[in-house]
DNA sequence: CCAATTTAGTTGCACATACAACTATTGTCA
DNA sequence: TGACAATAGTTGTATGTGCAACTAAATTGG
């Protein structure tokens, strides 16, 4: 007969989307712990920084788009940024509600001292994994990606 | 000889703890706001309550620890529940800090709502893989959570 | 050509969250 | 026993972030 033990339980510590997001957080407050003692610089910011890297001269919501980071945030760490005279910026000639971001020297600067250490700590994080199981890995999380965003 | 196209670049998009962030974030974030339309209940509180559903009668400390949410953000998610019946708390006769918090008739009310949403989630999630490929990712996550903690 | 709509960016506001200081209670050990 | 440390929980404060309203500029359609 049914009672009270047959309630189903959600096992938090097991379930996926819990797991993900414990992982992520750990993963990412290691990263900001660097950035900001190092450089004073949040994730936020560093996460425009390197899509500048990438792409120079680009307008703020190419940075949204790309970092997937609301535009308000943007625009007010845009503001940050350009006080630290780390990014430069200025108005499209073709129009005038554009704006047009890079690194400024010092940014730039910044920026290739922190790549080397991002990428030093993608592998370290990963050397828990055999070459295989990095692709699996890769390939898993496009995957799922994929997935979500189609739900 | 080295000019400026030999500068390291970062390609964020492939950077994998940006990949595991965007992940985490946009699996939550559909989590989220089911929650909220459905329940008016934020990811931190369903959390809580969730814990609560498998271990009742348990402190404001252990919930912290089995969360992983900070202990003041538990003390005021703990009013807010508390305020809206949704979970009940008295102190521990042994001593007199400690509380004992569990689930009201309400709480469980929600909580046998909410579980077989969140396994159904799960599994809407997870449909993209097959049997074979969720375990595989299953032990990658554990492994690499494992091996973060110890960075 | 001009009113209405769209787009880029900024700002106000509400709420989430982190860290540290604080209170109250309990435990430790000389 | 009594001073000191440790623990549970609360609260103050600073900052992060999301949403919506707003301004200014550009585009569109009649």
């Amino acid at each position: 007969m049914a009672n009270k033990q047959d309630k189903l339980v959600l096992r938090l510590e097991r379930f996926f989307p819990y797991r993900l997001s414990i992982l992520s957080n750990k993963i990412s407050s290691i990263i900001a712990d660097t950035y900001k003692d190092k450089f004073a610089i949040s994730i936020t910011e560093w996460r425009i920084m390197a899509v500048l890297g990438e792409f120079p001269d680009i307008s703020a919501d190419e940075i949204s788009a790309r970092t997937q980071i609301e535009k308000s945030l943007i625009s007010r760490s845009v503001s940050k940024l350009l006080k630290r005279k780390l990014i430069d910026r200025d108005m499209a000639e073709d129009d005038r509600r554009r704006s047009m971001i890079r690194l400024s020297d010092t940014g730039n600067a910044v920026y290739e001292e922190i790549v080397p250490l991002s990428y030093q700590y993608e592998r370290a994080l990963l050397e828990c994994f055999s070459e295989t199981e990095q692709d699996q890995f890769s390939h898993l999380i496009d995957r799922l990606y994929e997935h979500a965003n189609s739900l």
